[in-house]
DNA sequence: CTCTTTGCTGGATGATATCGACCGGAAACT
DNA sequence: AGTTTCCGGTCGATATCATCCAGCAAAGAG
């Protein structure tokens, strides 16, 4: 599916994915234009699905993460899912089997507005919260398999 | 902290960050030296820790995602957390307060797989996996506070 | 063996980033 | 108030980069 050069190219754009093409094509040992195409296909046949920008949410006034999981009271699971979607302090969340229907990770400015928001969905949702006090593994690419 | 011409640039590169330059700066409204000079900025500030490319984990062979919670047994916490740390499966961990000490999200090709990097870490701590059906939040940056 | 397809390169051209000079407004001194 | 300084901005010239095109080589199909 990918090969090398094509792993070499992800992993260089995880890095800094506002890399010049020309020096991405150095860095792979190509030209330009190939390695254009490459990205191209890439984007095309959906390996790549954008490039976005990685921000310390401390800088914005996030001091708190939180990881909580979700779990929607008998006839409650898609409101609690809009609810959660619709939250803009909710960075990301899955769906999971098990009884917690949902992981979302959850930024605040403090524990006053964490507790509020875990109020807002306490007549619908059972909660369990975890706060982030470290980050062991900051998000990466995987192994990149042939 | 930020003004509003900021947060705009955040969105815009958040949404797509290997935009050009020009066109990053004729959708904030401004011109380009004084785009590159924000960005630089907000580079140094700390605001900005990076760009990276969004990768489907699905076309890099990895069907199935799981959300880890380990629990080390005592005095296995460090050797845990090195584990977790080298295991290429893992894209992103934290520490967590709580009896759950960390939060993991693993991809795997398939359920052996996840079961093998389960049974390598058994000796030294519990764990609890949820495994991922759906993603109801795609990672995204929190409401910009001014 | 030839034809076709695929993926690459190099060079020309057009687009973009960067640099320097300059400008105006706000805050800080005198 | 007047002056100075600083900050953040624009504009235009130049250097750098992305893209287009023609051509080539290797691999697979007929």
């Amino acid at each position: 599916m990918l090969d090398d050069i094509d792993r070499k190219l992800l992993g260089i754009l995880s890095a800094n994915a506002r890399i010049s093409l020309k020096e991405l094509a150095a860095e792979a040992g190509l030209s330009s234009p190939s390695t254009a195409e490459r990205l191209r296909k890439l984007d095309e046949r959906g390996v790549i699905t954008g490039y976005t920008v990685d921000v310390d949410p401390r800088m914005l006034g996030y001091t708190l993460q939180a990881i909580v999981r979700v779990r929607p009271l008998p006839g409650q699971l898609h409101i609690i899912e809009r609810m959660i979607q619709e939250m803009p302090h909710c960075v990301e969340c899955d769906k999971v089997t098990g009884d917690d229907c949902f992981v979302a990770r959850i930024l605040v400015r403090n524990m006053e507005e964490l507790d509020g928001l875990l109020d807002g969905i306490a007549e619908r949702a059972q909660t369990s919260t975890s706060l982030v006090k470290s980050t062991s593994v900051k998000r990466r690419l995987p192994a990149l398999l042939p």
